[in-house]
DNA sequence: ACCACTTACATACGTGGCGTATGTCTAAGA
DNA sequence: TCTTAGACATACGCCACGTATGTAAGTGGT
């Protein structure tokens, strides 16, 4: 037992920021009871102050490790097409697609800009606003993609994606919904490509 | 005096419509004590509830008014245009004009989604999406617009917008990224118009 | 190996805000 | 004129957050 110390610290952040992300994404960030979810994992709301300093601190916590996750299925994903503009149109469709998602929805979307603001203009700097500009630079530099500015594309193309998945989530029929609104979505994207 | 029982039933709703826009557009929907601002209005809490039921019944009636007066000042610009594919152009970027005046950015995109859900989808449906619709439906009508779901596109375009629009809010330099932010929204529209 | 000090939590308390139940007063109808 | 319903105020309870305080365990210096 080199370091238990250490190992019971992270564990306990862990299992904070895991009943934190669990009410959030189930309830709502406003309906979440701190002593409920703190007690149900087993510990109190004094752990929680001294990690995270408050509520809003322990969302901030929930939020960076959802985006990191988010961040890696998105590379995943553009890495494994066949070629850039695929892995770009892929990377966006599967951007919708996680916006589907409940929990994202509700903590990414939802919760976490009301509480916080603007999430994508922290200092350490969304993930996925990250990716997406990384594939658009490619996709500019390969001369596929129409001359238009990085950061802004990406987020445009952020903003069209989430607003389509809220659509989508909220809709009587999703599925339906979502073909449109995937179809819709390629359409746009492919106003941004070169023409031959 | 005919009715002026009916005029102060109404002057009172207004006057807690206008305190809590205002409250929820300065300190936001959470940190809007109902105490507060109904009192400030002269008023209580009782009014309050027996008009709106609940604070968030007030919400809405305030999302309400401010999604008409948008409704209008969209209609305006769009119909003062030369053409219409200037008029829809017009529309779109002033709707991310908007989407930075703080209280709509607030109310409309931040608070009102994260309490009350995704508004657009309501009965008495948006009358921002309503009036993009519009615009879209006559653009292909004129074969200007290529053949794209309507509302898909309305809500797409939607969401580009009120990101944007909090891109360059939450930007160190508000006037720069405006116009980095427009620019790329135009190029985006454009991919949209039918190839010549 | 002992002691001072810090760290990691738990417990206890105060405060503020929401919702509801109840009260009161005024206007409208019979 | 009397009754009734609507418009609003007042009073109360509850829940949840934040903070202040307590405690036990670990860590570094000597």
């Amino acid at each position: 037992m080199r370091k238990p110390r250490e190992e019971m610290i992270a564990e306990t952040r862990a299992k904070l920021i895991a009943a934190g992300r669990h009410a959030f994404g189930t309830v709502g960030y406003a309906g979440s009871s701190m002593d409920d979810f703190t007690g149900h994992a087993g510990l109190t709301r004094g752990a929680l102050y001294h990690h995270f300093g408050d509520k809003k601190g322990l969302l901030q916590a929930v939020i960076r490790e959802i985006d990191a996750e988010m961040t890696v299925r998105l590379h995943r994903i553009s890495s494994a097409a066949p070629n850039r503009w695929q892995g770009f149109v892929d990377e966006c469709v599967a951007y919708i697609e996680m916006a589907l998602e409940p929990e994202i929805q509700r903590i990414m979307f939802r919760d976490g800009p009301a509480v916080l603001g603007d999430i994508s203009q922290w200092p350490t700097n969304n993930g996925c606003i990250a990716a997406l500009s990384g594939s658009i630079d490619q996709l500019k530099a390969d001369g596929v993609m129409a001359d238009i500015d990085t950061e802004g594309a990406a987020r445009l193309i952020n903003g069209a994606s989430s607003h389509a998945a809220l659509w989508i989530a909220n809709s009587d029929d999703p599925e339906g919904t979502s073909k449109r609104a995937v179809r819709g979505f390629r359409i746009l994207l492919e106003g941004l490509r070169t023409r031959s």
